[in-house]
DNA sequence: TACGCGTGGGA
DNA sequence: TTCCCAAGCGT
């Protein structure tokens, strides 16, 4: 292995690393709420989620408590709701099992909803100090150029060269294995980046196979997504005399899995059948949007309809700008501007 | 193992 | 515009 890999790496995290992220310096439980919402989340968009979210709830009893709309309301915007689903699950599980605060040890953290194995391992290093070992996608991005790992770091051929190598170079005291995993991280977010990495100012260049060969561009590979196919929605708006909207609750699990929004579906006779039977309604087109989710785009279609809300049994009634549930991003855009036509 | 699961940033 | 992908996990 290579000589003082992380003294250097941790060397150069105290004088150049981040030190001043909001989750940084507090405690097990803030490093949870982090860990949780950087999952597949850059760290300038979850800031504002999270010092919003450990205002509201700062404890796991308090988190506990709260109803799940309230915690999806928080995270509405976010994206990936399931994260806040088994969040607020595992605050739950401990509050029965773990005496209301987060449990340090590794295989108790993986037992709870949302965590896995790199979570948990940042929770322990991160959170409680201990010797944890972490495999993010900066982690995976440095070590896949110093090592030159190559092929789809998703397969669990390069994921085990990849853990095995995370282990390895991970120092054994706890304060120095919480050092580590911050500067690796830092690492590949401010000098190992996707692009244009800044190799004369890497601590590790000298360790660096990729560099070494001149091949810094051709790792970490780039794996090809599938397209799927395009997707139509119709979302249609209800809108009662007084001047209130019909919102309903998303199944979960699926896609916007607990947040509210008008009826949406894939016809607007289904949608106006299933809403109000076989009465007949006049609906006005009031615009489209187009939106990529993480595996395929829609274009969802706006009507308006104006009705007698006593002709509607389900969901609840509420002027837009008052509701106070979580409203899907793309929704909320749609119904908060200005309607052009 | 492969897919489902959001949103916004950056090239 | 279009694409990749960012502190991944659950099924």
């Amino acid at each position: 292995m290579i000589e003082r890999f992380a003294e250097r790496l941790a060397d150069w995290q105290k004088r150049h690393g981040r030190h001043d992220l909001p989750w940084q310096q507090r405690g097990p439980y803030e490093t949870w709420i982090s860990e949780i919402m950087l999952q597949q989340t850059q760290v300038q968009v979850v800031i504002p989620y999270f010092n919003r979210f450990v205002a509201s709830f700062p404890s796991e009893e308090v988190l506990a408590a709260a109803p799940i709309d309230d915690v999806l309301a928080h995270w509405a915007g976010l994206g990936y709701y399931s994260r806040a689903r088994n969040l607020h699950r595992a605050a739950q599980v401990i509050m029965q099992e773990h005496q209301g605060s987060l449990p340090n040890d590794l295989e108790a953290l993986i037992a709870l909803p949302g965590i896995g194995r790199s979570t948990a391992g940042a929770i322990v290093s991160l959170g409680f100090g201990a010797r944890g070992v972490i495999q993010d996608g900066n982690v995976r991005r440095v070590l896949s150029r110093v090592f030159c790992i190559s092929g789809d770091l998703s397969k669990s051929i390069a994921q085990n060269q990849l853990w095995d190598l995370a282990d390895t170079l991970t120092p054994d005291g706890g304060a120095e294995s919480k050092v580590h995993a911050q500067a690796m991280m830092d690492l590949g977010s401010l000098i190992c980046r996707r692009s244009k990495p800044k190799c004369e100012a890497c601590p590790v260049a000298d360790d660096c196979q990729a560099l070494q060969r001149n091949a810094i561009a051709k790792f970490p590979e780039r794996k090809q997504v599938k397209q799927r196919q395009d997707e139509l929605w119709v979302m249609l708006q209800l809108v009662n005399a007084n001047e209130e909207t019909l919102f309903i609750k998303r199944p979960s699990p699926g896609i916007w899995g607990g947040l509210y929004s008008p009826p949406i579906g894939l016809s607007l006779n289904q949608l106006a059948a299933d809403l109000l039977g076989n009465e007949q309604i006049e609906t006005e087109y009031a615009g489209a949007i187009n939106h990529t989710f993480s595996h395929f785009r829609v274009r969802i279609e706006h009507y308006v309809a104006s009705v007698n809300a006593a002709d509607v049994r389900v969901g609840e009634w509420c002027r837009t700008e008052r509701f106070q549930k979580g409203v899907p991003a793309p929704i909320q855009h749609i119904l908060s501007r200005e309607e052009i036509k």
